[in-house]
RNA sequence: CGGGGUGUAGCGCAGUCUGGCUAGCGCAUCUGGUUUGGGACCAGAGGGUCGUAGGUUCGAAUCCUAUCACCCCGACCA
């Protein structure tokens, strides 16, 4: 049977936007469910785009100052119930650990041994574990500042799931940091969120506002959260990284105290900052489009892959060296923190079929190689973003390729960042607002970043709720001005961004 | 937790109402052949505790009871 001539993946964005995001995780091989509720296997080309993305994040916070550690998995619960808001913002998605050891239950199987004293949380994050630990250690002034980072996984039991953007356990980073003054833990806060969002612009290319969450949207615990929100193709907004300043809320709940200069006991200041595998949600949902992923050279696994075309075995030994030559004189052009990345794909597969398969996958650039090729000393190159293929010399290729990856990577920022601006738009009034997010039968795709003036979250709650509407952010970006509340009719000065939102 | 739905080959499904040939189809896989600068074609093959347990019956994928799992809508989602 012949497949759709026109789309790889089915049904596209247009038709069913959330079943077409499975679909592109699906033919790029990247992860998929497991036998564990809500827990996803992520399979090595998914796991690789992560390697790339953690060995550039942590490269970055080892440029601001940060040490990587590893705590445990386990917390005890009491910890957990040390700062109230903390608590209740996780209690309902904690996984417990509640026995240990296993025995034969006498029909063959398997049952939990002994009961533990005090039950073990799974972490669904790790302040007060790092907390616990971070007392012991700050003593004076001069153990200040801690800066500590973790690479771990983590387990929110949530009602429901979705593949990278909402897993019951998912793979992310968490730094902790303590400070002597609010000050500079008010800084490291910004600091990190500007480190996420510069990942997220240079090396995604997805477009971020930065911005200050309102206190309903906060992390529990925190006293300032601030974020980096982005608009998926469906006009819904993804929070893609968070950074909280906590105040000496948890230093005070886990007593992290220290003497000052002034020979004085003071409790320290603390932050957390984090992003997760849900950033390959979000890569998946700003760039790729019909016929599968599209990835940003800088992340992808493979900048190039190369095909040999043979038909017999006196051309393929032929063929097959010149594509061996090609990857390594690729391999010795530096690319960014690395050098260009090259896979040969000499497969017993079909050409079509080949040429397929590193579309759905998101290489940047296909390279086939054959008998006319090596004639005439040319390539024939494919790029993901254009639909032909062109012959080209092969001394061009291999000058041009470093500016060719970096053509596409700024390509797919700038086309992100126009899709995302012509869906921002400035509201004013409710009715405005309502039309803005009136649902429209034909299509999931309406609505989009709307900024608007708003009095406070309890005036505007309750139309929010009837339009499944949140308040994104209050960009930090913004210039500081007075409008009038588009729920109240109010005057005010805070303005936010609203949107639907995974 | 409330409402609805589905469990049959790796994936997608038909068959269930009305019990009865050896449980079938498409895709995928493997083999042989013809092909080959583009998602091939022909022929053949392998692959199933019909979610699980019990019951009714000469006979159960099909009927009955219980149970488990998953999906969709809602609630929930710092």
């Amino acid at each position: 049977m012949n497949k759709p001539a026109k789309n790889a993946i089915s049904p596209t964005r247009q038709e069913n936007y959330p079943e077409w995001f499975q679909q592109v995780i699906k033919a790029a091989d990247m992860a998929e469910n497991s036998p564990v509720r809500g827990c996803m296997v992520i399979k090595p080309w998914g796991y690789a785009i992560w390697e790339n993305m953690q060995r550039i994040l942590d490269a970055e916070f080892k440029r601001t100052g940060h040490q990587n550690a590893y705590f445990p998995l386990f917390i005890p619960m009491s910890y957990l119930e040390k700062e109230a808001k903390h608590v209740e913002g996780f209690a309902k998605e904690c996984a417990v650990v509640t026995h240990h050891r296993l025995e034969d239950n006498g029909a063959g199987g398997l049952r939990p041994a002994g009961p533990l004293e005090e039950p073990l949380v799974v972490r669904p994050t790790s302040e007060t574990i790092i907390g616990a630990m971070y007392a012991k250690w700050v003593q004076s002034y001069r153990d200040l500042p801690i800066l500590i980072n973790q690479w771990a996984n983590v387990v929110r039991w949530e009602l429901r799931t979705r593949l990278f953007l909402r897993t019951a356990e998912f793979l992310w980073q968490e730094g902790h940091t303590v400070h002597a003054t609010a000050e500079e833990a008010i800084a490291e806060t910004h600091q990190m969120v500007h480190v996420y969002a510069e990942f997220a612009e240079k090396v995604m290319a997805v477009p971020v506002i930065i911005g200050e969450k309102t206190p309903g949207e906060r992390f529990p615990g925190a006293v300032t959260t601030l974020s980096i929100e982005a608009m998926m193709q469906d006009y819904k907004a993804l929070q893609a990284g968070t950074s909280h300043f906590l105040g000496q809320n948890f230093s005070k709940a886990q007593e992290i105290k220290f003497q000052d200069q002034n020979n004085e006991l003071a409790f320290a200041w603390t932050t957390s900052w984090g992003v997760s595998t849900r950033l390959i949600g979000a890569l998946i949902m700003t760039h790729s489009d019909d016929d599968g992923l599209v990835l940003p050279p800088r992340l992808a696994p493979a900048h190039v892959v190369v095909m040999p075309i043979y038909r017999d075995d006196e051309t393929r030994n032929e063929v097959l060296a010149a594509c061996k030559n090609l990857k390594q004189e690729l391999e010795a052009i530096r690319y960014h923190e690395g050098s260009v990345r090259v896979e040969i794909d000499d497969r017993d597969l079909r050409g079509g079929e080949k040429k397929w398969h590193h579309i759905k996958r998101g290489v940047p650039i296909r390279v086939e190689i054959g008998p006319k090729d090596l004639a005439s000393d040319s390539v024939f190159v494919g790029r993901r973003d254009e639909a032909k293929s062109n012959g080209m010399p092969r001394s061009e290729f291999t000058a041009s390729i470093a500016s060719v990856l970096d053509q596409m990577q700024n390509n797919l920022f700038a086309k992100a960042k126009a899709y995302r601006d012509a869906r921002s738009v400035d509201l004013k009034t409710e009715s405005e607002f309502r039309a803005f997010f009136a649902t429209d039968d034909d299509s999931t795709k309406v609505g989009g970043f709307a900024s608007c003036f708003f009095e406070s979250e309890e005036a505007v709650k309750p139309l929010l709720d009837e339009l499944k509407v949140t308040i994104r952010c209050i960009p930090i970006e913004q210039e500081k001005a007075s409008g009038t509340c588009f729920v109240t009719g109010r005057p005010t000065e805070q303005k936010a961004i609203f949107a639907r939102a995974y």
